[in-house]
DNA sequence: GTAATATATGAGCATGTATTCATATATTCA
DNA sequence: TGAATATATGAATACATGCTCATATATTAC
């Protein structure tokens, strides 16, 4: 039951400042049209937002940004812990670089990887708690 | 600079409970791998957290989930105020709803959508905010 | 009952994506 | 210089995905 569930309907309206909207043809429609479009993402914000989340929507991406984590690691090491080809390891590496997500370093033959993008990262362990309490 | 670029290379290892992981072939490369793999998430956890974060990329259904914040909405005003075919809204929330992140109620002719999953809707939330600072 | 409205869903299609394979580049070592 | 190692990348392929179109179901109104 909610918090608020003893609240009149009219007061649970100021508090949420927005009424359920109701589709009915004869109710006015057109109101809670515009009211929901204030709330609505507009595409380019909605689209930017599905490229971060996007780049989390792949095991394999997952499973490298968890080993990335407070460490740098070179592509050979990660290929290794993955058991994955290299080539493969490689392309990800390159889609999460190009998205600014990990940075790279080079060191003669070597290159070393570590997570860039710090609020990625929340995004991850937040999303990886709630994995876990499902 | 790091806050710890004084800290000498064996006390660092302390700190962070991990050496920085090297792949020259003539260093001892197992220890380092057997160190990431206890971080590597294993494969089912890294598909769940895939499926959640693969409902939040694309830029549709974070448009839906950002008119779903706090309010019953039937499909017919998602419709309008999104200005999309009926088809393409009810696949998606069907999407959603196999996913346990919207709920739904049925009212006569027509069908109440709102957010189920209270943690999906933080993980978009501070996506958002991490979308709109870059 | 029939018509109208609200929603759901299967099939088809166009596009996107993750991997593999082959190959390119760059660095070190002998 | 040539061989070996480390990484990157283009092309191809198999699979996933988001939409449209047609149609099904369910409820209400007449």
């Amino acid at each position: 039951m909610s918090m608020y569930s003893y609240i009149q309907c009219d007061e649970m309206e100021q508090i949420n400042s927005l009424p359920a909207p109701i589709c009915a043809p004869d109710a006015d429609e057109t109101a809670d049209i515009s009211l929901l479009q204030a709330k609505l993402l507009d595409m380019k914000t909605a689209i930017s937002l599905s490229e971060i989340f996007k780049a989390l929507s792949d095991p394999t991406r997952l499973r490298l940004i968890s080993l990335l984590a407070e460490n740098e690691v070179c592509v050979h090491t990660l290929e290794a812990a993955m058991g994955m080809t290299q080539s493969a390891v490689s392309h990800q590496l390159r889609y999460l670089r190009q998205l600014g997500i990990v940075r790279y370093r080079k060191e003669g033959r070597h290159v070393y990887y570590a997570i860039e993008d710090e609020h990625v990262q929340m995004l991850f362990e937040q999303g990886l708690l709630h994995a876990r309490h499902r």
